[in-house]
DNA sequence: AATACAATCAACCGCAATTAC
DNA sequence: GGTAATTGCGGTTGATTGTAT
């Protein structure tokens, strides 16, 4: 059970005499009861921050700053390997503290890698709507899908985010296509791997899609345009899996429905709008994935 | 020189997991 | 086995420092 400090203690950074105190008291009795070893040092400050300023700072041997480029790679290729699990990302880097380390990926390697492109949560390649060569129809399109989806606040993200969503949505109504039964929107990061392994159960929800801050994109003739801007009067559609950070469901195989589905709205007012020979939406996606300038983003899907 | 803004990081908080009784 | 106490973890905050205007 989570409890507040005691009342009336420190807060805040510790002085050199606190320091001292808590040094020598676990010197001679070691650390003991972090409950009862701040009254017994005479330290006015909880157990719990005797324990942090003492795993983190004070105990002998802690290596401190300094990162080397091999320490980065380390750390790089944990994250990627675990995650957030700092504690563990530690345990492989001695004398480091799972703190330092946090606060070394947050401040340092997170941000190296969005520049170079990475995305920091999975460790994939950021892939670039600019890239693509996308015409301002599309990129209005992808703009607009994105705006009804995500949460997220960044650039780089919604780069990414959209850009996975409008992966699932082509397997996800490639696959609609060919089976009878409403299928299930997959949520956050998900893989290749969890989309086919999913376990289609269909899960009718409603709710609001929680919208986003705005971005630019860049033509393939250059010009900006907006990216995607909050609107709170967008709402979800009827059939939707319930989650915040949920994609919209799949349009309905059934002629009665009525539900709008983003991509193939995109689809039909941009790709077949680029390609008005294409008989059908299969024949522009065809059409796409012939496109050398798309050739990257196909590897991608189906790679 | 003054101010605003950004970056950093020590420390806190809430929760979960573990341990003690 | 159940409950309370303790410890550990990860996300977040806010004070401090650095940099730009």
């Amino acid at each position: 059970m989570a409890r507040s400090p005691e009342n009336g203690v420190k807060k805040g950074p510790w002085s050199i005499e606190e320091d001292k105190k808590l040094i020598e008291y676990i010197e001679k009795h070691g650390q003991g009861n972090w409950q009862t070893l701040p009254k017994q040092a005479g330290l006015n400050r909880c157990g719990k921050s005797c324990r942090l300023r003492w795993t983190n700072y004070l105990r002998p041997g802690i290596k401190r700053g300094g990162f080397s480029a091999e320490d980065e790679a380390t750390i790089t290729a944990l994250h990627k390997q675990l995650g957030n699990k700092w504690s563990r990302i530690a345990a492989h880097l001695p004398r480091r503290t799972d703190n330092e380390i946090k606060n070394f990926w947050n401040t340092h390697l997170k941000k190296k890698l969005l520049r170079k492109g990475i995305d920091p949560t999975t460790h994939k390649p950021i892939p670039d709507f600019n890239l693509l060569n996308l015409s301002r129809t599309q990129l209005s399109s992808v703009s607009n899908l994105y705006n009804v989806i995500s949460p997220l606040d960044t650039a780089l993200n919604f780069q990414a985010s959209a850009n996975d969503l409008i992966k699932f949505q082509l397997l996800q109504n490639m696959m609609q296509a060919i089976n009878p039964n409403p299928l299930p929107y997959v949520q956050g990061n998900t893989n290749l791997a969890d989309l086919i392994q999913l376990n289609w159960i269909f899960n009718g929800a409603n709710t609001d899609f929680t919208t986003s801050t705005s971005h630019s994109l860049q033509c393939s003739d250059g010009e900006m345009i907006p990216g995607p801007i909050r609107d709170d009067n967008v709402k979800v559609p009827s059939n939707v899996y319930n989650s915040e950070y949920s994609l919209p469901s799949l349009f309905s195989v059934t002629p009665e429905s009525s539900v709008v589905n983003p991509l193939e709205n995109f689809m039909h007012t941009s790709i077949l709008a680029e390609a008005p020979e294409q008989s059908n939406v299969f024949d522009a996606l065809e059409s796409l994935v012939d496109d050398e300038a798309s050739s990257s983003f196909w590897k991608d899907i189906l790679g």
